[in-house]
DNA sequence: CGACTTTGACCCGCGC
DNA sequence: GCGCGGGTCAAAGTCG
């Protein structure tokens, strides 16, 4: 699982976790969201957010949509950045996870009565993406999908988040 | 006043 | 070619 050297950096624990999952998630289009994997866990988010389940989606992402416009007219590849998702039973949307997050979008989704939200990577020169989107079906069950690498470290105190990832268990029976 | 959010418009790929 | 759906832009608004 090469694809998450690098991925939160900082934070080896959580990429670790992460490579537990192997899902057949075709990104995209339809329903990608049925090929999730559970994988039973618990955790606090937030401080007082209750976490019951969670799931790690890695893909190896093959769409064909480069990243900017500016770029496009040039690229030809057809190479997309690893997309990683992540699904959480949370609360709340927005799972703080060391880094700034700016919000650059909003779309409803079809087959979903709430809306994906759009946050890029405020660091200078970091072009991660990541996008929130709420179940329709359990909508306690909320999926942030990160796409691109961190570059740089997390800007904010770790603590926090290494506070996460200390009372995260990951149970691996399923695999 | 700077950083961030909101929101409608725009662009693009894809299926018909 | 057209319409639809997903993703992004950018101006205006909001907030600390």
């Amino acid at each position: 699982m090469e694809n998450f050297h690098g991925f939160f950096t900082g934070s080896s624990t959580l990429a670790a976790a992460a490579a537990l999952g192997h899902g057949g998630f075709h990104g995209g289009k339809g329903n990608g969201l049925s090929g999730l994997m559970d994988v039973p866990a618990s955790l606090n988010v937030h401080g007082g957010v209750l976490s019951q389940n969670e799931s790690f989606v890695d893909e190896i992402g093959n769409l064909a949509r480069t990243e900017t416009k500016s770029e496009k007219k040039k690229g030809d590849k057809k190479i997309r950045k690893p997309r990683h998702a992540f699904q959480t039973r949370s609360q709340v949307d927005i799972l703080d996870d060391g880094y700034r997050w700016r919000k650059y979008g909003q779309k409803a989704v079809k087959n979903n009565k709430f809306p994906r939200s759009y946050y890029r990577c405020t660091h200078q020169g970091c072009n991660v993406k990541k996008q929130v989107q709420r179940l329709t079906e359990d909508e306690g069950m909320v999926v942030t999908t990160y796409e691109g690498t961190h570059s740089h470290t997390i800007q904010k105190s770790n603590d926090n988040f290494e506070h996460i990832l200390s009372q995260m268990q990951i149970y691996t029976s399923s695999f």
